[in-house]
DNA sequence: TTGAAAGCGTTACCAA
DNA sequence: TTGGTAACGCTTTCAA
């Protein structure tokens, strides 16, 4: 039923040799035969199989991307732009929900190297290190995207998730704020930016929030609420929260609401990634931005480059975040 | 490098037939020879390539997914809920946005047949037809997810956007609004909601909005929040707005707001999808709730077992949809 | 119970 | 400029 090589060979009265090398624009063909041959593909509307082509070595042009969660609005807007910047070069990117597991991680691994695919792109968290090394091993491109392994030699996009923490620590401190309460979950990113943070702070000689705790937990928006209403119910209450992801601001925005405090009059709320949520809440949110379009557009660049074997200059990019200001400060 | 059949045949002092047979789990085989051999495939760390498995006419165990915008909320959580179901039968999802272009849902489905997805699941817009068919002309498994096509033949799982409609009305109609605006796209599950919706409102005799326009743009928010705007500074505005999303539902609010009207005293304010957004906006945000797991388990159950030829009774799922009452109302 | 060999749809080398 | 053919890694039929 379905057209092979050997059809337009045929049709054509030529060898599969000849068909294979018009197909890719290789080897010496007169003209004629060239024309020839291209017109009974179209006729017989014939596409060559992706399959049999990678078993003789070439690429499937197919990429994994492996992410913590796309009902996240951050990860399911990089991975619409890593989807978007794949198809302009003709790749088809395969997305796996790794819920942060990294039982997950290392079998959606296994799988996709099962399945040959070109190259990786990490936004998943990978404490675990062991399924990435496989891969490096392997000499399997990968790029890691918001967040960085110094560890290892790999290529990697990010935002600068340490100024972005300074950025929002140095906006409160100038709204005056001195006492800052922080959520987050315990994430490489999300030290980065607690680091940069506090590094402001300790120049301008604030003391430091004496109880952070770390959030635990994936559902965002609740753990949240549950974690601010216990800031604010403390002696000293902070007068300003930095969340560092929407959603977390989100929640904080909410129960704050609950409570009946104004915002940003009673507390303030800086968040991290600046997604739709952030003109979406009342009031709207000041986000530390992370330029998602450019980001996904890197980690393309830079996969399909090493994936050609075209030589990059700098292999670990990062992009500054800049900070969008808002009604909620 | 990579490890192949042979070297598990060639170290274990057997056949590649035999090495393929117990992969397979397929003829009989001495169960010394099936130790020894899953010890050899163990020892090297064995993953048969599913490339050449699929080449010889056995199954890729990806599926192609077209949705329209993964950065819309109800289809990132459509997405990652097919995403989940498939991992739990062992197959991965292949996801490309469509943009509601039918220029691109037509070069995805090309480009996915190359690849040998074993089957496609389709939540996006397709106005037009013709790629459709091509998948059933060549007896490709097709679900089509979100909206139904009467006219052909094929699997589908949606939401009762019928009923959907007409439960916001009901529901608004009861809380006393009698004129009442609509906010949506033209596609086809938004006059099916819209068709309920009217219908509701004819059964009570309530004169439809007279100046109602589908929205265009994909950029919803925005979109909703212009047309929104419109439909308040009419002479005789809407006492209510019916959103065919929650996006649309969100610029509602945020439009409301700016003009000083409050929600729900001076508009009430009706969504669809009950995604996150609903719960993160202030007022929380009346919705039709769809239940999206159960949709995302259906499809791929739908389509695997049409993959795996084995029968199904009811090719057309329909799941009554819910209305979450909230502060918007 | 095991294995030889053909076949799946391509590519690429080497001859012609 | 063209074609024959081995190779890619696996499945499957048929013999042994």
């Amino acid at each position: 039923m379905k057209v092979t090589i050997y059809d337009i060979a045929e049709k054509a009265g030529v060898s599969i040799a000849t068909v294979s090398k018009v197909i890719n624009n290789k080897g010496r063909i007169s003209v004629e035969t060239r024309e020839n041959v291209l017109a009974v593909m179209k006729e017989l509307n014939y596409r060559p199989s992706i399959i049999a082509t990678a078993l003789t070595g070439k690429n499937t042009n197919t990429l994994g991307l492996l992410i913590p969660d796309l009902a996240n609005p951050f990860f399911a807007e990089l991975a619409r732009s890593i989807e978007d910047s794949a198809k302009d070069l003709d790749y088809n990117v395969v997305i796996c929900n790794t819920d942060y597991s990294s039982v997950k991680e290392s079998e959606y691994i296994d799988l996709l190297i099962q399945k040959q695919v070109d190259g990786f792109i990490l936004a998943s968290g990978f404490e675990q290190m062991k399924p990435v090394e496989t891969l490096i091993e392997r000499n399997i491109p990968v790029v890691i995207v918001a967040r960085e392994l110094p560890e290892f030699a790999v290529m990697s996009v990010a935002n600068d998730d340490y100024y972005g923490g300074y950025l929002a620590a140095q906006h409160l401190v100038e709204q005056g704020h001195q006492y800052i309460g922080i959520l987050g979950r315990d994430l490489w990113s999300n030290r980065e930016r607690i680091r940069g943070f506090n590094t402001y702070l300790e120049e301008q000689e604030i003391p430091l929030w004496p109880n952070f705790k770390y959030i635990e937990g994936v559902e965002h928006v609740e753990e949240a609420i549950k974690e601010t209403r216990r800031l604010l119910s403390d002696a000293k209450r902070p007068t300003a929260i930095f969340a560092c992801n929407d959603l977390l601001a989100a929640g904080a925005i909410r129960a704050a609401r609950d409570l009946d405090f104004e915002i940003p009059e009673d507390l303030a709320i800086v968040g991290y990634d600046d997604t739709s949520i952030a003109t979406i809440v009342q009031p709207t949110l000041t986000s530390v931005a992370q330029p998602i379009p450019e980001i996904g557009a890197a980690c393309i660049s830079l996969i399909v480059n090493k994936i050609q074997g075209i030589p990059v200059q700098n292999k670990n990019l990062k992009f500054n975040p800049t900070l969008m200001i808002r009604q909620s400060t």
